[in-house]
DNA sequence: GCACCGATGTATCGTCTCGATACATCGGAG
DNA sequence: CTCCGATGTATCGAGACGATACATCGGTGC
């Protein structure tokens, strides 16, 4: 997941560590956002696969320049995106397995990059996304109706609350999906 | 998080760690579900740290009992809450600080076990987390103004999406301080 | 001029969580 | 009488996170 993002954000432009957080907690919808401990040993791994090379140009100022023995000088590092990484990233972009839409968060960053997403993709995943999300709301509902008896207010609260949410999505994708079918010239299906 | 549950659960009766996974999904709000490469740790945990204690009656099988030597075998094990653990738990269920509801996940927890807890603490907590997700809000609601002119559609539309269920969860939130207040005998201020 | 501060910037560490997997027993359906 | 799915305990490697350290830059106030 954060592979996928950090592509698609580096295939815009290269970027520092930082830009690449910043935009990274953007993409995610502006509520979740990604830690250093995260983001660095993501771009060394995919620094080692060759998907990224670091332009290390400036070595961030000219200090005695021989051995300040704390740790050693730190450069500022710009992150760019090798060929191999956009044949990955587009490889990425055109896959429609329920690994593109199980996770809420993959999803989420799939959206993110519907620009360089094809029509008919955009659509499968769109609709696997809607499946997932209608068999998690199936399973609130059987499991509202089972504890609705033995009542916990505030534990009933919460579920309701969470099936609502659920629901909501589902709607959410329905209109998204509609949309999208209107704009391929295809009428949507009265299934509403 | 994962302690003040188990603590929860076991306070109501002893168990084994299959079934308190099963009770954890359902107290999580029904999505959320816990692994068991994060009970099983969690319990050994708290077993070290005296909060728990394991009767281990059954070794499950009369079997040939004298060294099977593939890795031994495995009895039936019941958690128990200790005294000490039951102290513990007061002592959490207690707590009113940030720690109880600026993350959601813990939030939740406590909400499944507010019939243990004051109805002072309750709305304390109610109002603590009304306070972090209104935050959340106007984050998200800042970010959605800046980005709505280099407009990426999808982006957009998922940004909007996580607003209004934020949105609904701070009415959500709202209602049930309500209704707590007027439980308590006080009138609810005209803050709608 | 200069002291301080917050934003920018790179990086690691320990702790925890997760998904996958292995192992093992039990009740019942075919 | 065998196979299957539910029950049940447990570990492993990959990776995510919060905290933290280190370091520079552009101001703002004095």
């Amino acid at each position: 997941m954060l592979e996928f993002a950090i592509l698609g954000l580096l295939h815009q432009s290269p970027m520092h560590g930082y830009e690449l957080r910043k935009q990274l907690s953007q993409v995610l919808g502006g509520l979740r956002s990604i830690s250093y401990g995260s983001l660095y040993p993501a771009l060394k791994r995919m620094r080692a696969a060759g998907l990224i090379s670091t332009d290390e140009p400036e070595p961030h100022a000219l200090l005695p320049a021989d051995a300040p023995p704390l740790t050693g000088r730190r450069g500022k590092v710009v992150y760019t995106i090798t060929a191999e990484g956009k044949e990955r990233f587009h490889e990425l972009v055109s896959q429609t397995g329920p690994e593109a839409y199980d996770d809420g968060g993959l999803f989420g960053v799939r959206l993110a990059f519907f620009g360089h997403t094809a029509s008919d993709v955009r659509l499968r995943i769109l609709e696997g996304r809607r499946r997932t999300v209608e068999r998690q709301r199936e399973g609130l509902r059987c499991s509202l109706a089972r504890t609705r008896e033995r009542l916990d207010r505030y534990t009933l609260e919460l579920q309701r609350h969470g099936l609502e949410s659920v629901d909501r999505e589902v709607r959410w994708l329905s209109e998204l999906i509609d949309t999208e079918r209107r704009e391929a010239g295809e009428p949507p299906p009265t299934t509403t």
